[in-house]
Order: structure tokens, then sequence, then C-alpha cells
DNA sequence: ATGGTTCTCCGTATGGTATACGGAGAAAGT
DNA sequence: ACTTTCTCCGTATACCATACGGAGAACCAT
């Protein structure tokens, strides 16, 4: 009988069981040849090399690994769920990362902080970024992860329902961005055309089509910040501008609670 | 000889030229039987439908049309062209609604109007949020767009660059969130299974594992933030706290400028 | 009017994807 | 020694985008 009842049902208690290790090993049949955390991290290294996601086929993880493409089915009940195993695995960077809070940080080179281990964990694993469970990722790694972002607004005129709030709005803007960053540099490598190649193709057909007179704004603001930030967008800028808008906007709602 | 002599090189001029309409007709061969925007709209309607972009195949969009498959590479270069003129179609929406501005309106009822808009548009048509371009869309409305959002934060004490930022960064702040809204939507469908369902599922096999005892703030916090969403996560508070933070931001740097 | 040219439509082929199913054979329990 | 449980994985199914090239339509020049 084949071992894989698998019946596309997703079953939480055993992706919980597989992120956390705890799985009493098979009393019968054949040794093993793998282990869960050799899985992920084959799958981590190879969406780290091809940068998008669509290209970590379970194919190439079995490849990498010396192993026939459905025996993975073994240790991970989907692909899916190897994302998601993933996922946490990549968070145990940021862990380590948040661990090292410098003496006497303030809640805002805190966030700072913080905004910058997201930012660097997004671009180290650009696949993050599309991996969706809609759903929390209940793994050790992405637990603690959030257990330390928030120490770093605890305690400074926040509530509960606040803190978690001021975490998730700062991690929403890094992701926004981050994935901006992401996706300008992967359209460089798949059109394979830099961005100057592409407005030398682009500007001709768009002159003729689009009158400045009926863009004025959009004309004058966009050549500014074009050159301001040598190109179209800035997703550098947009992180740093909106990080520091965010802060102050929580020190504005810091001084005057709504309580 | 074949017409398509389409190398996968990505042709701005072409994009530009279907975007705006501006292609005169072959003045020989047979008849064209569809339109670009006929292809474009009903495009729109089945990803529309089927929420999910990877469901939108270029066969499904032929068999709608009742046309064949490859019939619609005569309309679109290939089928991330024809998600380009997509995206620029829905912005449309967009700008009807952002030309309808109230008289009087301040900036910062602007910029609510503005998010309102894009966490509509975003749930109307969700698969806007995998579209990614990594290069500016220069078609008609998203140019139109860009120009009517850049009106809300003209003349208030911002320079060019900040303009730009500013909208960059509440758009950014809407997208993230609508994301989350659009996902956990569609992990239940996905799923089959409701959050509930799922977490009756997820309770026990965690409670195993995870002591509250390492997660203390996680836990408290967690607890309350549930509490008040009545979910583990709330995108809609999410969106109105965030924004309500880069308003205040906003406000700061306008009251203390940098310059 | 006719032949050449340009064009649309689309059948077929290529090379990719996840994963369901079930068989071969290994390891352990009885 | 027999049964049970298990891994590994070959094969099949059902998708996908799109390259290629042929059939035939519509126009143009002669």
């Amino acid at each position: 009988m084949a071992a894989t009842d698998n019946n596309s049902a997703p079953d939480p208690a055993r992706t919980i069981r597989a992120l956390w290790g705890t799985q009493e090993p098979p009393r019968r049949g054949p040794r093993h040849t793998l282990t869960i955390p050799q899985v992920v991290q084959s799958a981590i290294k190879i969406a780290d090399a091809v940068q998008n996601l669509d290209r970590l086929s379970m194919r190439r993880v079995a490849e990498s690994l010396g192993v026939g493409t459905m025996s993975l089915y073994t240790y991970v009940a989907s692909r899916d769920e190897l994302l998601e195993l993933m996922l946490d695995a990549v968070n145990a960077e940021a862990v380590a990362e948040l661990r090292a809070k410098p003496e006497g940080e303030g809640w805002q080179d805190g966030l700072r902080r913080m905004a910058r281990i997201s930012w660097d964990l997004a671009l180290r694993h650009p696949w993050t970024l599309q991996v969706f469970t809609g759903r929390p990722t209940l793994g050790p790694h992405s637990t603690e992860r959030y257990e330390l972002e928030l120490g770093i607004v605890e305690g400074i005129g926040l509530d509960d329902v606040e803190m978690d709030a001021v975490i998730a709005i700062v991690q929403t803007h890094v992701e926004g961005v981050a994935r901006r960053r992401v996706e300008a540099d992967k359209v460089v490598r798949r059109t394979d055309m830099t961005d100057e190649e592409w407005w030398g193709l682009a500007y001709q057909p768009l002159a003729e089509v689009l009158d400045p007179a009926n863009f004025p704004l959009g004309s004058r603001v966009g050549t500014a910040a074009g050159q301001a930030h040598n190109a179209a967008h800035s997703p550098e800028h947009a992180y740093a501008f909106g990080l520091e808008r965010l802060i102050a906007g929580v020190a504005t709602l810091i001084a005057n609670p709504t309580r």
C-alpha cells in the first residue's frame, strides 16, 4: 500500500510537527535516506540561487539531493508545506540578528534595526516575498521572531493591540519596498536589458503619445524624482522615507494616546 | 512567412503602442476578428473571476473569445504584455474615482480617499497585486492616476521628491495590507477550511510544542490582538492604523521641513 | 484579372510544472 | 518465515506558455 494518503486536504498538525521537528521516527520500513532539514536547506539554497519561486520545482530539489522527485513527498506533504518550512527556517537568521540588541537602544532605533534586518533578509532570500501562507507560520523561528520584535516596542506607552499593529505596519512597509527592489533587479535579468537600454527603446514612442501638457505634475515631479534617485523608482529611498514617516507617526500616537 | 518574429526580447515600443491604442491597422491580410481591448477586457473578467493570476491562462482567454490559443499572440506579444495592458486598463477605474474630488478637500482627507480607492481597486481585482512589471507601466490610465494622486499632495509644503515619496509609501502600505486581506480570503478557498476549522486542527499540536513561558510577549500580545480583531491578523485594522501613522508622519515632516 | 505579398488563425510540438497512483523491495514485529 | 509498514520512485494525468510553420484571406501592383 502506498504511504501517500495525501488527499490534498492540508493537515496543520502534520505541518506543525514538521516545523518543530517533533515526529517519532517510523518503527518499520526502510531507513530514511534524508531528513526534513536536509530537504528544506537544499530547497532554500536553490530558491536563493534561482531568485524566483516558480523556478523552485520539486524536481530540482530532488535532483540536488540525488533522489527521485516523488521521494520528497515522504518528507513534506506538498510543495506548499515545503515553502512554509523554508520560511520558518530563514526566520532563524532574523532571530539571531534581533537577539543582538545594543545596550540601551531606544524604540525608534529598535524599529530601524528591525526594519534593516527584515530588509536584508528579504534581499538575501527574495523568494520569501512570494510565499504567501495566508495564515501565520507557527514554527519555532517565526514565533521567536515575533517575540523579539515585540520586545522592541514594549513599555513605550503602547497597548498590546498597538504594539502588534506597529510591528505589522513596519513589516508591511519593508516587505513592500523590498519587493520593489527585488522586482527591479529581476526585470533586468528577465528582459536581459538594463533600465537605460529599456528607456532608450521606450523614450521615442512614449514622446509621440504622451503630451507633458496633459500631465504637468507628473512630468515635473517624475523628472525631479528620477533625477534625485537616478532611476524612475528608488526602493531604498522609499524604504528610508517611509520608515521615518511611520516612526514619526508612532511618536505622535505615543504623545497623544487615544485613551 | 509567419508574422511572429517574436524572439522573446521585449519590445517597449510595441507595448506602448498597444497601451495607447496607436497602431495603424494592417493594410493587407485577413480582417482581425478581435481588438486588443476585447482581449484585455476578457482577460480581466477571467482574472477577476478566478482571483488568482496563475489561473489566467492564454488558453482560457482564447476559449472565452472563441478563438484558438495562438491567435491571441496576434494581439499581444506575450502573456506578460497582456498583464501590463490589463493593469493599465483597471487603472481607469481609479482615475474615474480620483477625479471625483470633493470641494475643499485637505491633503489628509485626500490621502485617505486615495488609499480607499486603491484598497477597493485591489480587492475588486486581486490579481493586480500579483502582477509585477518591475518597470513603470507607461499607459494612459496609469500615467493619469499618478497625475491625480500628485494633485492631492501639491502645494502643502513638500518638495517634488517628497511628493513622489509620499504617494509611493501610501500605495506601498495599501498594497501590502490589501495583499494580506486577499491572501487570507484565498487560503480559505484553497484549503477549503475556515480559520476556525484550521485553528481547531492546529491548536492541540501547537500546545504540545509551544510553551507560552518561552514567548511571554507573543502570547500576551497575540491573544490581545486576536481578541480585538477576532482573527489572528486584521488587514483592515492594519490598513487604518498604518495609514493614520503615515499621515501623522507626513504632518510632522511638513511642520519640520528638512530644508 | 492575376500573381505576389502580407497578414490572421491555429494545429502541433517542445519542454516545463505538481502530484496521484501503485509496485518493488527493505526493515521490523510476530 | 510470514506479515505489516514503510521508502523510493516510474509512470500517468493534466495543466502551462509559446515556437514554428502551414492554410488561406485580403490587399496591391501590374
